[in-house]
DNA sequence: CAGGTAGTACTACCTTGGTAGTTGAGCTGG
DNA sequence: CCAGCTCAACTACCAAGGTAGTACTACCTG
């Protein structure tokens, strides 16, 4: 299975993908705006991204509309997966328990993210 | 503060330089012995390296000692933090929702973690 | 039908991580 | 004292993410 990897622009780039299902460049464009790119940037970037094959598309008259090729969590799963291995020795549970120390998330979230696993695990 | 982001062997290289407190390039060298790589290559990533900041070293005659110039905290701290940024919109919790619905830990793992919380708190 | 415009293709450049050869200086042993 | 070796410095590439100008084409409108 490949390697999707993101950067910050594509990963932005897809999120707009990912909510609309489908973009031409121009909304992709119109959506990242705040970022102050020129358009040629973002049809740029479209182009590199499906080489990578993270986003196909099709031609609409003389316009192109671009879907993912790639889901979030796919795309979270090896980007989640490689920070675990690189920085955690590949153990998940050394990442939450950074989380915890960091104090970026404490015992009554903890409690509530198990209590949701439990409701999980009745549907999976 | 700045953007401590690591490569793959700019990290394996830190790893090395963390777990010994400093060393010889040749030293760093030696421990990556399995990836082939040639001497010069870690040398230069150490300069590069040291330009941006992450090292610094000393010269013990005609050989530099190197030693890390940011902790694994930090480090973490920066690399954990842009990735809950830029794929769970900042939000930690989501982090470890990812974790548990890709079941790369269980609930139990979840309350071993707790507990693990709780007992921290007391000597930090 | 002609010209303008919209939108993709091509090309080019910058940065950073990674990889390594070559060069030059300084130590060191014969 | 000089040859050779050992380092670091310099230089050069490659790939990928970003960024954007220019070229080309095809459509649409007057």
């Amino acid at each position: 299975m490949p390697r999707h990897t993101l950067g910050e622009l594509q990963h932005a780039i897809m999120a707009v993908l990912w909510e609309r299902g489908e973009a031409a460049t121009a909304e992709v464009h119109e959506a990242l705006q705040g970022r102050g790119l020129a358009p040629t940037t973002i049809a740029t970037m479209l182009r590199k991204m499906e080489d990578k094959g993270v986003v196909s598309h099709r031609a609409v008259g003389r316009q192109f509309l671009y879907r993912p090729a790639v889901s979030e969590d796919q795309v979270r799963r090896s980007m989640v997966g490689e920070l675990v291995e690189r920085l955690f020795a590949g153990d998940p549970k050394a990442l939450v328990a950074h989380l915890v120390s960091e104090h970026e998330i404490d015992a009554d979230e903890l409690r509530e993210l198990r209590r949701r696993l439990g409701r999980k695990r009745g549907r999976e």
